[in-house]
Formats: C-alpha cells, structure tokens, sequence
DNA sequence: ATTCTTGCAAAGCCTTTGCAACTGC
DNA sequence: GCAGTTGCAAAGGCTTTGCAAGAAT
C-alpha cells in the first residue's frame, strides 16, 4: 500500500460536486453516500460482486443494479479507477492515492502496487512520438507472487520426498 | 509494425507440435489447419467474432464454438497472445513476432504498436525487489491518435466559423 | 476401433436496461 | 411536483459447455 495523496476535499464532497456540475444535474442519495463512504474507508481493490458482498454482510442494503450504475458515476468522478484484469472488471480508489502500477498473481489473485521513476518519461516518449494523445493507461505484470512461489517449492520439495 | 522475429518452424509445425506434446495427446484437424493458416498469413489484431466474420467472407466454414476452441489452443501454444482491452479480449500474434506494447485509439479503436528500450529493465527490477516470478504483462496506453486529433482539431475549427 | 473434435443450442457469467414506484431537491 | 434514482426482472454481449454425430489416428 502506497501513500496517500493530500486532497483538499472528502470524497464524498468531490462526487457531491461532480454530480451538481453535470450539463444534467444529478442527484445524491443515500445509498450513493453509502457507498462512497464505504469505499473510500478502506483501501483495496474489488470488483462489483466482491463490494455487493461485503456491503451486506455488513449491514447496507443495496442493489446489484444500482452498485453497477453507481460505480459507473465514480469513474466518471474521477474516484475510481478501473482495471480490467482478464475477465474481470476490479476497481480502485484513484482520488487521493497516487498513480501505480499493478503485479497480480494468478494463484492467488494478489494485486501488488509499484511504482517505477522511469515508467512516466517513457509513456510521455511514446506518446510524443505517435502523436498521441493519452488519457490513461493499465500496466499490470502477471505472474506469481513471493509467497506463491515459496509455498511451490516446499510442495516441491514434499513431492521429491 | 514491427520487424518480425525470425523462426525456425511454421506456425502450423509450432501447433502441431504442440498438439503431439499434451499429455493427452490432440488432434490436427482441418477447421484448426485453416485458422493457422489464416490467422498467420496477415498481421493484425482481432476478436473472436471478426475472425469469424473475415473467415466466413473467404469462403471458410467456421463454427464459433470451434473458433474460440481452437484460439484458447493457440494462445496455450504460445502462437497467439491475449489481450484484454476494456471489455473486448483481442488476439495477436506472438511466435514469430517480437515482444511490444500497444497504444489503443478510444476513438477509431486502431492499435499501434511500440517498443521501449527501458522497459524490460524496469520490468526485471520490480519483479526482483517483489520476488515475483513474471509470467507475462500487458502495457496498454489508451487515448486518441494523431488521426483522430487531427480530425478533433478540424471539426472543433469548422465549429468555431 | 478408439478417442478427440465438431456443431448445435442451451446455459453461464457479468453487465446493462425498461419500467413503475420512489425520492431528492 | 418535477426530474433523476431505485429495484426488479428481463435482456444483452460474449464465452463456455453437454451431447450426439463426425473425423483423425
């Protein structure tokens, strides 16, 4: 986990803000607030199904449809991210945390953030280079993750036995 | 495009061979021969339902499910690699053509291939200090290309008259 | 002959949407 | 009270799968 980027306002305040500054005003409900209070209270990634999941269990009583539309609006917000990991669709926080990018193992499903000095000259290279205009980008390394891998030896070295 | 990478086998020997190799041993079937053979004749990237498509338009008989069948071989084959590109999974070729990464055009969906020097070594060094053994990665840099900006800027001139 | 592949259509998975009831402003 | 939001269930897109018929070795 990185640390956090010093923003002026809540999260909640920034969508507030967002919905009342589009061409057709939106609206604030409850069940919005709910989730971006939930969200931004702890740091990690999730898919849709994994925030339904969890939001009940503890409690909140939403709807897979509007979980989908509100997630949709966050994006949007600039709240958060979207990373599309094979099939899955994951998200993350984006407003207050700093720019990364992603190791995800494929046993178990671990995401590790990084950042790299390079990477960012790279990308504005490329970019000036093709005349391109860039407007984000996914970077995400698979593989297997330390742990994964001791845990492979040691089966390693049991099958040897 | 890029300068292809010089290889000793054909596609088609490649795919058989690693047909023979599974521990259960497969099958080369005609259908698998024509999509080989087709897939590597051009260069380009493509969904499952556009090789159909472009299949069928030739005077090929394909079924989709023998299509996404045979593509699933083929990536585990190491000929094709998978890419996942908001919610569409194109494909690409792999053997016989050189490691790169893309830029993805949001407006005419072009995707344009680079190469970076620095990128391997930045690549190598993270996964050291994670001890994450790499199996693969996808860079996608997603915006508008210089086409497409050139078309913006036109448009946004012929607005302003 | 045996075993894998094919093609169909059905089922899956995840996400989006139409619509009537509801609610924020 | 108006206009946007919700929840349901149904529809969508794309991919996978069960099964009987067909093909490769």
């Amino acid at each position: 986990m990185l640390p956090a980027v010093a923003v002026s306002q809540s999260p909640e305040e920034k969508f507030r803000e967002y919905l009342m500054s589009r061409p057709k005003q939106q609206r604030f409900t409850g069940q919005q607030r709910d989730m971006v209070r939930y969200i931004f209270q702890k740091h990690n990634h999730f898919d849709a199904d994994q925030l339904i999941d969890e939001m009940k269990k503890d409690g909140y009583d939403v709807s897979r449809a509007t979980v989908y539309r509100t997630l949709k609006k966050l994006v949007d917000a600039g709240l958060l991210r979207k990373l599309d990991i094979g099939p899955r669709k994951y998200f993350e926080h984006d407003y207050g945390y700093p720019q990364h990018e992603h190791l995800y193992c494929v046993i178990c499903h671990k995401m590790i953030e990084f950042q790299h000095p390079g990477l960012e000259g790279i990308m504005r290279n490329v970019c000036q280079q093709h005349n391109f205009l860039e407007q984000g980008h996914s970077f995400i390394i698979r593989g297997t993750c330390a742990e994964c891998n001791r845990a492979k030896m040691t089966k390693r070295r049991l099958d040897l036995v």
